[in-house]
RNA sequence: GGCCGGGUGGCGGAAUGGCAGACGCGCCUGACUCAAAAUCAGGUGUCCCUAGGGCGUGUGGGUUCAAGUCCCACCCCGGCUACCA
């Protein structure tokens, strides 16, 4: 009986914990004699602890960091804090402390937290966002997208939170709310800094499928979602008796000929000249009221009723000149396209149901192959292809040719021309709220705008201020900071007060992550040569949108500004979206009061503990249920491993893992199947942690491994050759669990090695082909596709031998009885599929 | 409406065209114990129930010697987007 003492995690997790800490173990350098692996999960907002998603979220992260050094790479795992931002402005102003105190004090706490999990961070490349060494750089990048054109401020009709009284870009708007508070968005025509995103629209959609593979189909598809990129034309109708046309977009230019009248957003322009003197100007003038009126959401409603009205004006035909009356519409949106759509109502359903309902008579253009249109025969549009008819010159045509010459057609006399239209619109990053980072420019009374000049960033956000109740922000009230003079005049001047949107500073942590420390710039060229792109992004989907399309973007543009590496179109290589952790069924929160607190389970069960269970519940894309009977199931088994230990330790020899091959002198039946079921493990481990993710499976296999060492244990330690079977298997199972639960591997590693050799220095096991060699093998014999028996034969049986057995079997005799054998497919070591009738 | 993902035991989930349900949870039986817990060993899709067999991966077809897996049509669930012109 063994007197080893019993499992204890949270002693063996402290001594581990602090022998990371003082050797710095995790600290990484540029070294071009090893390959790069650059693992990056996404950083967390220091809103007081963390919860079971960022354990979630960091546990897959510390998994492929420390599988990927076992391997041989070179690993950069950093991590920091995504520290500005309203919410720890409002949790702060409701405590009554500064943010900044509130930001450092959660940031203190959290990061022990991680300590707590024995996360394999670099810890010398810590950055918080909030503090100026890091938003100085970010300024920077602004001035320059300032000289380069892709900032830019504009006056115009923004998303407004009344409740945290600010703007919030089109991103941050779900379901006309705010994605933060749910308080409805209101519009508010306000003057704010733009970040011209749709100039890299082209390429960002462009690019992702360089990333097909890498990323989550899910994921790519939401991008190019939001990119929206439609093809079509601009068409210019001349207006009858003015100068001014009305451009038009449309991915249809193919029914120009069934265009029988032009509708126009109420917000459109030219409406309010259209209507000017018209006999019912009262009443259209109300109608734009009334829908103007009318919120985003009750607007853009399923079942909005389709309402308009005449305006008593027309548009001409660009190629006919025929008369075409110009509608409002309330359907039709200002921000998207031209803000004007030319009506077809045989074709678009839209236009049919307008046109019914205002008794709007119009003719059909494209025919379908095989039917005759008629508009009087007609009950909905006819929206998919065919040829046209009713269209002068281009009769016959079939549609999709039909695009092209039209818009040929037009183009030749200046009244259209082939365009594409996107969805996605410029990027609103001023904020009216002050825990941010200021925003670099000055407004001098007689200069105008002037960009602050670099030798004067950073420009500090003043600590010395007082929040206050209603969350707006203190700045422009606090003369110590908005009153400034000119740089170029020397006059008096006033600062911007708007600070800027926290997505800027995460859209490009990733990279300064590469040199955190540096002063003297934003990056190390060299560093960024080495490390870029992350190899392997890990964070959750509620991403997809917003922080992934602004990092790409940031990407792209500091690329073309050259701080970032030419060839560097892509920050992240491979992306895994995390699921939820959820508690009976669903997401945890306070108000629910569903919550698991990571430190309980901590110190209930160990970090290895709850990493495990973390990992061994659902494959990682996929949500899962906290449960307690899961995470005693995962605490199972690390005793497990441990008594096994305890059980064997004296029979044990400091072996390397598959220390045992094929090679050694004959041993036993029951050895040689250890043997070849700890090599056929370390090979399916490898391949689910490196190559699939799939850290469930990889854990079972293990799991399975060690339920065959509990059986053989005893036989294997009575014998010399069994021992240093027994030692091997051991060793490999340490070895493979120590990237999911580090501190019990290494503590059962050193507890056997006395040498002071760590298992962390040690390379992920070799698996040995020899040793997955067996002699006979189990056949399985289907008659018709059904299994009906199996037979052990010798692993080198031909065809002719299988066939043969497979007939002799008494089982398969008895069920071919009265049939005819037509064929035998034999799959050599697998299977014999007899066909008969 | 468009695009994307998914439907497998009591539950979480395995299965790279080749034994459906690995591994874990739960449950049942046995060992140990005065007893319980812990632990160890075994069992556990479903129906007929004896060997053994029938039926089983949302539904209906198809391809194949062989389909949870591939193809076609449909149903249901989830996500994104949406009077997007």
């Amino acid at each position: 009986m063994s007197t080893f003492q019993r499992y204890d995690p949270q002693s063996i997790e402290a001594k581990w914990q602090r022998r990371w800490e003082t050797e710095k173990t995790y600290a990484c350098a540029v070294d071009h004699s090893k390959p790069k692996y650059y693992t990056l999960e996404m950083f967390p907002y220091p809103s007081g602890k963390l919860h079971m998603g960022h354990v979630r979220n960091y546990s897959i992260a510390d998994v492929v960091a420390r599988f990927r050094r076992m391997q041989g790479y070179n690993v950069l795992h950093p991590i920091g804090w995504d520290a500005f931002g309203l919410p720890a402005e409002n949790a702060a102003i409701k405590r009554n402390v500064h943010p900044a105190e509130w930001t450092y004090s959660n940031i203190a706490n959290m990061r022990s937290q991680l300590k707590s999990l024995g996360y394999s961070y670099d810890w010398d490349r810590e950055l918080a966002t909030c503090h100026p060494k890091y938003y100085r750089w970010e300024q920077e990048f602004f001035l320059k997208c300032l000289e380069k054109g892709l900032v830019y401020r504009k006056k115009a009709n923004q998303n407004w939170c009344p409740k945290c009284n600010t703007v919030l870009a089109n991103e941050q708007v779900v379901d006309g709310c705010c994605w933060r508070c749910d308080s409805p968005v209101q519009q508010k025509e306000l003057t704010q800094w733009f970040m011209r995103i749709t100039a890299y629209a082209d390429e960002l959609l462009a690019d992702l499928k360089k990333l097909e593979g890498g990323w989550p189909d899910r994921v790519l598809s939401m991008q190019r979602n939001w990119i929206g990129r439609s093809e079509g034309a601009e068409i210019v109708f001349p207006l009858e008796g003015r100068e001014e046309n009305i451009s038009v977009f449309t991915t249809r230019p193919d029914t120009l000929f069934g265009v029988v009248f032009m509708t126009l957003a109420p917000e459109h322009p030219l409406v309010d000249s259209l209507i000017k003197g018209k006999e019912n100007e009262a009443e259209i003038r109300a109608f734009i009221e009334r829908i103007r009126n009318m919120d985003r959401i009750e607007r853009q409603a399923d079942d909005i009723e389709k309402e308009g009205i005449f305006t008593g004006a027309y548009c001409l035909h660009p190629l006919t000149g025929r008369r075409i009356p110009i509608w409002l519409g309330n359907f039709v949106l200002a921000e998207y396209g031209t803000g004007a759509v030319m009506a077809v109502p045989a074709h678009d359903q839209r236009d049919f149901d307008f046109s019914r309902k205002y008794g709007i008579e119009f003719i059909p253009v494209v025919q379908p192959e095989g039917e005759h249109l008629e508009a009087s025969g007609m009950d909905h549009a006819a929206e998919g292809p065919g040829f046209l008819i009713n269209s002068g010159e281009f009769n016959g045509m079939p549609s999709d040719k039909a695009k092209t010459a039209i818009v040929e057609a037009l183009a030749k006399i200046g009244r259209g021309k082939k365009t594409v239209n996107f969805r996605l619109r410029d990027w609103n990053i001023s904020r009216q709220r002050y825990w941010g980072a200021p925003i670099p420019v000055i407004y001098c009374e007689k200069c105008g705008m002037v960009p602050v000049p670099e030798k004067d960033l950073p420009v500090l956000l003043p600590t010395d201020v007082q929040t206050r109740p209603d969350g707006r922000s203190p700045l422009p009230d606090t003369p110590s900071f908005a009153e400034c003079t000119c740089p170029c005049c020397g006059g008096k001047a006033r600062r911007e007060t708007d600070t800027m949107d926290t997505f800027v500073e995460s859209s490009w942590y990733f990279a300064r992550y590469t040199a955190a420390r540096k002063e003297d710039g934003a990056f190390d060229a060299e560093a960024l040569k080495y490390w870029l792109p992350v190899d392997q992004y890990i964070g959750g989907v509620e991403h997809a949108i917003l922080h992934l399309l602004y990092a790409r973007f940031f990407t792209k543009i500091l690329r073309d500004f050259g701080y970032l590496p030419e060839d560097l179109n892509e920050p992240f290589s491979n992306l895994l979206t995390q699921g939820m952790v959820l508690m009976d069924g669903s997401k945890m929160s306070k108000s629910k009061g569903n919550v698991v607190d990571p430190d309980a389970m901590i110190a209930k069960y160990g970090a290895d503990t709850v990493r495990l269970f973390c990992l061994f519940a659902a494959p990682p894309e996929r949500d899962f249920d906290w449960t307690e009977s899961g995470i005693e199931g995962a605490h199972r088994f690390l005793s497990r491993i441990w008594r096994l230990y305890g059980d064997v330790r004296d029979s044990l020899l400091p072996v390397a893992a598959c220390s045992s091959t094929a090679k050694d002198a004959a041993i036993s039946p029951l050895a040689r199947e250890i043997r070849l079921k700890e090599h056929a493990t370390v090979k399916k481990a490898g391949e689910d942690i490196g190559d699939r993710y799939q850290f469930n499976t990889a854990i079972a296999a293990v799991m399975e491994l060690v339920n065959a060492l509990y059986l053989a244990k005893d036989e294997l330690a009575g014998s010399d050759a069994g021992r240093k079977v027994l030692s091997s298997a051991m060793c490999t199972v340490l070895s493979m669990m120590s990237p999911i639960t580090p501190h019990i591997c290494e503590e059962l590693w050193a507890d056997l090695h006395k040498d002071g050799s760590m298992l962390e220095q040690q390379p992920w096991p070799a698996w040995n082909e020899d040793a997955l060699q067996r002699d006979m093998l189990t056949v399985v014999i289907q008659i018709n596709g059904k299994l009906r028996s199996k037979i052990k034969v010798p692993a080198d049986a031909g065809r002719d031998m299988l066939e043969k057995a497979a007939l002799e079997d008494p089982a398969i005799k008895r069920h071919l009885e009265g049939l005819t054998v037509r064929k035998i497919v034999v799959i050599p070591g697998k299977l014999i599929n007899i066909v008969a009738a």
